[in-house]
DNA sequence: CCGTGTAGAGACAACGTTGTCGAACACCAT
DNA sequence: ATGGTGTTCGACAACGTTGTCTCTACACGG
């Protein structure tokens, strides 16, 4: 700015109020320090000009999902950075792992950068010390699952609703034997989904059978090896309700091995890629991420502007698409 | 600073010292000062720290990939990340589209926030101006496609050769009439795929029929409709190559819907999720991007280092995965 | 012709931090 | 007792900006 100053013939805080914009510099001296503000090819410093300004806003925030390689996650962070991008607001981002740790680490990183507001894919473990950042003048948005032990704004699927649809429309075929295979209990919308499924189970008189439910499952592998011994068992479920995207393809892959896709029921939760490809094409709960990350972060731009109302849960709703494998009536009902 | 200096009856300049692990800082003051820390929730501005430092080092760096919500995006975008966060560096994000304004726009969003580095995965454009970055002193390595009248670092793969491979192997099959369906042509690894497919061509002495290439295709819906085409012609090809995930989606619902997907031979370039579970299963020429996001990251910290080498490229190598839609031999051949 | 108002520009301080220097003090050898 | 040498700390300036105040010059009205 000095610089720029000299070369125009005016003072720094000359070039300040010209590349500003504000009024009170006659119309010469603006042209002559645009000149030397493009020969120099001056570019202000961000930095400092937050640190002296008086509302401290850095333009930037920051999103921690728990894994910005899958799909659900990725496809969320667009959304996020669409939105901000409206605003000329930068994304930091990072992935959890659902590791509690690496998610303060991350929000750690980003509330030393001084972010003005932070997206949050929750993992499983009170959240109140996130209250340290708020009194710090962060805006905070709960992706996907709400906080524990504060309350905060969180936009959300449907996960229980969607489930129970879902699992009385396998027993609207004339399934009553349904087994569920689940992630990690300690995820809440891991358990969100299974009460989904026990309600729809309970509500037309079926009991839940703890033999048939598969929960800790962590990926693909699992998720699979557990629906071979569900199938392989003495008394076989004729469908499988799998809880998240990556269960979904486990129990595709085992379907398969055994030659029963065309006979045993599945329906997924969250859609999975070409799932209308496949014969027959996988039923799944589809959740609307671009939806859930395009709230979430103009919810926390309405923060950062200063909204101050209650915090509030939004719930965006997930959508049933039958794609054959859902429809699959148990043999006995053929 | 003030206030913790205030609270442990020191100077701030010693808060600053044990802040930062000074050494000359009695054991006696540096517990004072640590509880004054922690009573007050103290925490350190980067910001104001940089702009003090002399290394002016912000430890964020600045990603643009074309799209976030694409799988090959993400998954680099994860790797890149992950390298980040061993260094405790923070990663900014945004999609290009393949717009090069928004490519810009980006570019100078990140560089007012001083970043130390940018990744970019360019669009088709003269990329001389980023010369003005690199003069401001930022390191910068291309990802995915190389940059055009500027010399800098790439990471990408081997379009060409992994092309001409996997065309040579539906030749071998028997193949002799190949489609090609292509991306826009102004993308750069578009034309190198491209490029490959017709040295594959030539090399086996079959001539390139302009009739059956079909370029300049956005996304599954034009592929889609392209293929149909083809198929539907008088003069049908016996296999199609796909140059690009979702045109290798759109080739596969054509397929479908024509009942030729156990007829027509077909390869796409990059992988698609499920594509080993469809019927046959999808061949593809697999691009490797969590080591390309990885390479890429790791060179841009040498850069930012201070390695000072000749800019260089590095491919990263595709593998063919064959899975049954390769495989097809064309009816003559059987 | 003088006083007054106003536009335009610069001087200065401050944001939160770190680099530099020097002051105060303790300790040791002479 | 003297001088030298560390050790520990604080005062001060500076990073690149912007907010506030002041100063100058000029136009205008009475």
């Amino acid at each position: 700015m000095r610089d720029v100053g000299a070369r125009a013939g005016v003072s720094f805080k000359t070039v300040s109020r010209v590349v500003n914009g504000e009024p009170g510099v006659s119309p010469d001296l603006t042209r002559r320090v645009q000149a030397a503000v493009a020969e120099l090819g001056y570019r202000p410093d961000q930095a400092a000009s937050t640190l002296r300004r008086g509302d401290r806003r850095t333009s930037t925030i920051g999103a921690v999902l728990t894994d910005l390689g899958n799909p659900f996650s990725a496809l969320v962070h667009r959304a996020i950075v669409d939105v901000a991008r409206e605003r000329d607001v930068v994304v930091l981002a990072a992935s959890s792992d659902e590791e509690i740790a690496r998610e303060r680490d991350a929000i750690a990183a980003f509330s030393a950068r001084s972010v003005d507001g932070l997206l949050v894919m929750a993992t499983d473990a009170d959240h109140a010390w996130l209250d340290e950042e708020r009194v710090r003048g962060v805006a905070i948005v709960m992706i996907d699952r709400p906080a524990r032990g504060i309350d905060l704004d969180a936009v959300v699927s449907d996960n229980r609703e969607g489930t129970a649809r879902a699992v009385s429309q396998l027993i609207r075929r004339g399934h009553r034997r349904i087994a569920y295979l689940g992630d990690l209990r300690t995820i809440h919308t891991a358990r969100e989904r299974l009460a989904g499924y026990e309600d729809a189970l309970t509500a037309a008189g079926i009991g839940v059978d703890p033999a048939i439910v598969r929960l800790d499952l962590r990926g693909g592998e699992p998720a699979r090896a557990a629906a071979m011994e569900l199938l392989t068992s003495s008394t076989p479920p004729t469908a499988i309700f799998a809880g998240q995207n990556l269960l979904t393809v486990g129990a595709v892959r085992a379907l398969r091995e055994l030659g029963l896709h065309h006979e045993i029921g599945l329906i997924g939760f969250d859609d999975i890629e070409l799932g209308d490809l496949l014969e027959p094409g996988v039923t799944v709960v589809a959740q609307d991420a671009g939806e859930i990350g395009r709230r979430a972060a103009q919810q926390l731009f309405r923060r950062i502007d200063g909204e101050t109302s209650a915090a509030r849960q939004r719930v965006v709703a997930t959508r049933l698409l039958p794609r054959g494998s859902g429809e699959i009536a148990p043999r006995s009902a053929r």
